[in-house]
RNA sequence: GGAGAGGUGGGUGAGUGGCUGAAACCAACAGUUUGCUAAACUGUCGUACGGGUUAUUCUGUACCGGGGGUUCGAAUCCCCCCCUCUCCGCCA
């Protein structure tokens, strides 16, 4: 979440900034929270000069009490009790606003970068950069959503059977290939210097704050409500939480880890048109990277991680586009995102299958995610996360765009991990 | 699920009512010594929210798992909750 100095300090670029992520009466909260916190200083400053006063009294009557003057610290004592009231009250009504305020916070969303495009939809994103060639599919091609029933690897029907609709069965090379994505897009995320985890897929509330699915998202996870643990939407939760209450010091930076694991997601009340096959689903794998970074290198930081996802792309030979994306298009914790999409020659559209975001120190105040510099000043840090990659789309454009007469023939910086070529 | 033990600063761990924001040790950091390393010695070494000065320094309050209570005064006593560990049971 923001933090109250900061936009304290920049009152103005704070609402301007709110106002390009569409966030309604931005004036209007901003205010409210300067007023609260305002009334938070001037209610603790009275809460302490009272209890001051009280443990001055407390060590008073102790020596009094030593030295056998009962009486005079009699005549104390009365005065401990009227200030405890007084506490009391302070203390309820400081509380009341410090919650009032926490929760205000938890409804602002990051402030998005200067760089971020103004505008209200997907339609106003940029286009950054694009690569690699459409290629050009025979008359009859298929959608993944028939190619895999054609070819027997993707079973949806089966996944209605065991679980409900968005919970497919990979079968035979399709399982296989689920298996050879993850395991490369491992290795390559190692070889860029990015260090493995394997973290809990389901995770406790304080979890879910720190990363900002909760409040904001509290509909869109799975509740296992017996034990209150939630099912991850994204590694990015339980890998960013590792650092959850955690000062650094500037030799442990940068922090670069990788992690896979399933992702779920309830998807409510987002089905419908453009969503058939893999396009979305309740749960699907995906291979995360996750960077903590000093302020001011987090912004070199995101490029390098968005050529390093692109790398990716290149290397499955899939034709992608790089989007900066909008105010209104983004993330509620992120500050700049960029998206990939691939594009999908049977369905002739660009699919999504990374989003790469730098959320400045939105999620580190709410981590308490801290380093300690030279000078022995704590600051927060920034952290950054992407997909590299989710498997469901990749895996849809890796079989519609690759359909010939004689089967799907996949690319070859995957064979080794396949063990066969085509499907 | 049953029984027991326990949660103190980066770590280990002392601390049963005021002298404790907290011993000691370890780690870390800085310095001295040393041909280098090591060792030794000295010093520093929690966080948050305020106030005064802003270079440093000074100062108030809170925090010993969380919440409540007793008391002039609580890490310490009482109550509730949460969590962790051990043993038994069950199970992968």
């Amino acid at each position: 979440m923001l933090q109250v100095h900061v936009i304290r300090e920049n009152k103005l670029q704070t609402i301007q900034a709110l106002q390009k992520k569409n966030f309604p009466q931005a004036e209007q909260v901003v205010e409210q929270v300067l007023g609260l916190d305002q009334q938070r200083k001037e209610t603790q400053a009275q809460l302490d000069q009272h209890l001051a006063e009280s443990n001055a009294l407390a060590k008073s009557i102790g020596a009094l009490m030593k030295e056998g003057k009962k009486e005079e610290a009699e005549k104390q004592k009365s005065r401990t009790a009227e200030l405890k009231t007084l506490a009391k009250d302070l203390g309820d009504s400081l509380s009341q606003l410090e919650e009032q305020l926490q929760k205000l916070l938890y409804t602002i969303p990051n402030t998005p970068h200067s760089s971020v495009p103004v505008g209200k939809s997907a339609e106003d994103n940029e286009v950054v950069t694009q690569w690699g060639t459409v290629p050009s599919l025979p008359e009859n091609a298929q959608a993944h959503w028939d190619l895999i029933k054609q070819y027997d690897i993707i079973d949806f029907d089966l996944g209605v059977k065991i679980s409900g609709a968005g919970f497919p069965v990979y079968k035979g090379k399709g399982a296989r290939l689920q298996r050879a994505l993850i395991n490369f897009f491992l290795d390559e995320a190692q070889k860029a210097g990015y260090y493995e985890v394997q973290p809990p897929i389901v995770v406790n509330e304080a979890s879910g704050y720190a990363t900002g699915q909760l409040p904001d998202k509290e509909g869109q996870m799975y509740h296992a409500t017996a034990d209150d643990l939630y099912l991850i939407p994204t590694a990015e939760v339980p890998i960013t939480n590792i650092y959850r209450d955690v000062i650094l010091t500037e030799k442990d930076l940068p922090i670069k880890n990788v992690g896979y694991t399933p992702c779920f997601r309830r998807e409510a009340g987002s089905w419908g048109a453009h969503v058939r096959g893999l396009n979305r689903l309740h749960q699907f794998d995906k291979v995360e990277i996750v960077q903590i970074q000093q302020p001011e290198k987090s912004y070199a930081a995101l490029e390098e991680m968005s050529s390093y996802v692109q790398g990716l792309l290149q290397k499955l030979e899939l034709p992608y586009r790089v989007l900066r994306l909008c105010g209104g298009d983004m993330g509620f914790t992120s500050a700049l995102t960029y998206d990939m999409e691939v594009y999908s020659a049977a369905q002739q559209r660009w699919l999504e299958v990374s989003s790469v975001s730098n959320f400045e120190t939105y999620q580190a105040n709410r981590l308490k995610l801290r380093m300690k510099s030279e000078d022995k000043k704590t600051q927060l840090l920034h952290t950054l996360n992407g997909s590299a990659l989710a498997l469901p789309r990749i895996v849809a454009a890796l079989l519609e765009n690759n359909q010939r007469e004689d089967g799907i023939f996949l690319p070859k910086v995957l064979h080794p991990y396949l063990g066969f070529e085509k499907i």
